[in-house]
DNA sequence: TAGGCCATCTGGTCCT
DNA sequence: AGGACCAGATGGCCTA
């Protein structure tokens, strides 16, 4: 309810992941066929998703806390719904001592659980900003930032197009320093 | 208005 | 036993 508005303002309508999830590894040729593709290009001219003063409120505001309210975001009627299930499934763990708790009590517990559950959500979302901090992709204030799953699949191509990237050097490494006397002498500065 | 994305609640399961 | 993690359900907001 009250701690909607304090979370993530901004909503973002990410790429679509397929975009994201595209190349990243075409390995077999000369690599990197990521940077010019995914990566960059990930966001189809029209939908660049940024971030960065919004990231800043997002996480600034990742720690406040809401009403804790039963039903907050006007959800589900409270316990109303879920009492029978409350009685019968109940909880593995704390079985026993919720048949003895009272009805307050167990709105209490609720409330702890629930706050303990948003708080962890919350630090999930700050992560997912960290991620997209470092992600290479147009951060800005005006533009949407990306969505959770575009998150993820932009930064599972970004790893492989390092990875790749990597190869390549070491590859070209290899060569440079190869003790084969024509590539040596091919990379021997011109003495005359 | 439909669809996408998200936050929150909730019950269950796993882990310490 | 308590907390962390997870997945399903639900409702709100936003955009095309």
């Amino acid at each position: 309810m009250d701690s909607d508005a304090s979370l993530v303002s901004s909503r973002p309508s990410s790429p679509e992941p397929d975009d994201l999830f595209l190349p990243a590894r075409s390995k077999g040729s000369s690599g990197s066929a990521f940077t010019g593709g995914t990566v960059s290009s990930s966001t189809p001219s029209d939908c660049p998703p940024e971030l960065s003063a919004e990231l800043r409120s997002a996480m600034g505001s990742a720690g406040a806390h809401p009403g804790d309210k039963l039903g907050g975001s006007g959800f589900k009627s409270s316990s109303s719904s879920t009492s029978s299930s409350t009685s019968s499934a109940a909880a593995s763990s704390t079985k026993k001592d919720k048949k003895q708790m009272t009805e307050p009590e167990l709105q209490q517990l609720r409330l702890k659980i629930n706050s303990r559950e948003r708080k962890r959500m919350h630090d999930l979302n700050i992560a997912m900003d960290g991620l997209r901090e470092v992600m290479p992709y147009a951060h800005g204030p005006s533009v949407r930032k990306l969505s959770k799953i575009a998150t993820l699949l932009l930064a599972r191509n970004y790893i492989l197009m390092l990875t790749n990237s990597l190869e390549e050097m070491k590859r070209l490494l290899h060569i440079w320093v190869s003790p084969h006397p024509l590539r040596t002498v091919a990379l021997l500065p011109v003495s005359r």
